[in-house]
DNA sequence: GCGACAG
DNA sequence: ATCTTGTCGC
């Protein structure tokens, strides 16, 4: 397994207003009319972040399924300072430093990327999911935990049930899906390369036994793990 | 003006 | 995200 340093990276903004016209710039970049790969086929790699506020420490992990089995294939970690603090709406600038480096250091092609968080299901259409997208050009979707500030119908209670998650002016900007019969659903939107619909199969086939998709959970408990070992 | 608000 | 014990259930 590869552990790299975060690099000296691309400049994060200095302030809310900066973070936001990055935003605003990138979000023009994004990709929403590709499918995107089906699901079942080649590789699938989960992102995530775990922080140590109290000693500014902050480490990322990318793991690597095959789509098929969701066997692991390879993984890697990248742990540096934080960068941005969470700020509702600016998340990405948190994150993405780690993130990028953790993907950098993996010894081959992630595939689909699978993130924590949204995509477009943000207050200006360009959440975690796009802009990792846009910085990378990989197909990136979101899969989050809660429905933030949109608005959704209680999907059916059977597994694969999905009910949309709408913005203020009625747009679907994700769908709040039922992963585990009876069970909370997760929160799905597209990011970059990714069509909704296929980001949903995605997300069905990741989740054979959990509620949260394979690529998260693996990728969740191995940036805790690098966290731990870089804060003793 | 105040609260809510992905991780 | 993170702080945290036991507990109910398959």
């Amino acid at each position: 397994m590869t552990t790299v340093r975060i690099p000296a990276g691309p400049p994060v903004p200095a302030t809310v207003e900066e973070a936001l016209a990055v935003q605003d710039a990138l979000r023009g970049e994004v990709i929403l009319d590709e499918p995107g790969p089906p699901p079942g086929t080649g590789r699938v790699t989960g992102v995530d972040v775990a922080y140590d506020d109290a000693r500014d420490v902050v480490a990322a992990a990318a793991v690597v399924l095959d789509a098929a089995t969701l066997e692991p294939l390879a993984e890697a970690t990248a742990v540096g300072e934080v960068a941005f603090p969470y700020v509702p709406g600016l998340l990405a600038f948190r994150e993405i430093p780690a993130v990028l480096a953790a993907l950098r250091a993996l010894p081959c092609d992630p595939g689909l990327v699978v993130c924590d968080g949204y995509g477009r299901a943000h207050p200006r259409r360009f959440g975690l999911a796009c802009h990792l997208g846009v910085l990378t050009g990989l197909p990136v979707l979101g899969v989050a935990k809660n429905p933030f500030t949109f608005t959704h119908e209680p999907p059916a209670a059977p597994r694969g049930s999905a009910s949309p998650l709408l913005a203020e002016d009625g747009e679907e900007v994700g769908r709040a899906l039922r992963t585990r019969a009876g069970v909370k659903p997760v929160f799905v939107s597209a990011g970059h390369r990714v069509g909704l619909d296929n980001a949903c199969a995605h997300t069905l086939a990741l989740t054979p036994r959990y509620r949260l998709p394979e690529t998260t959970r693996r990728a969740d408990r191995l940036c805790r793990e690098a966290l731990a070992a870089a804060t003793s």
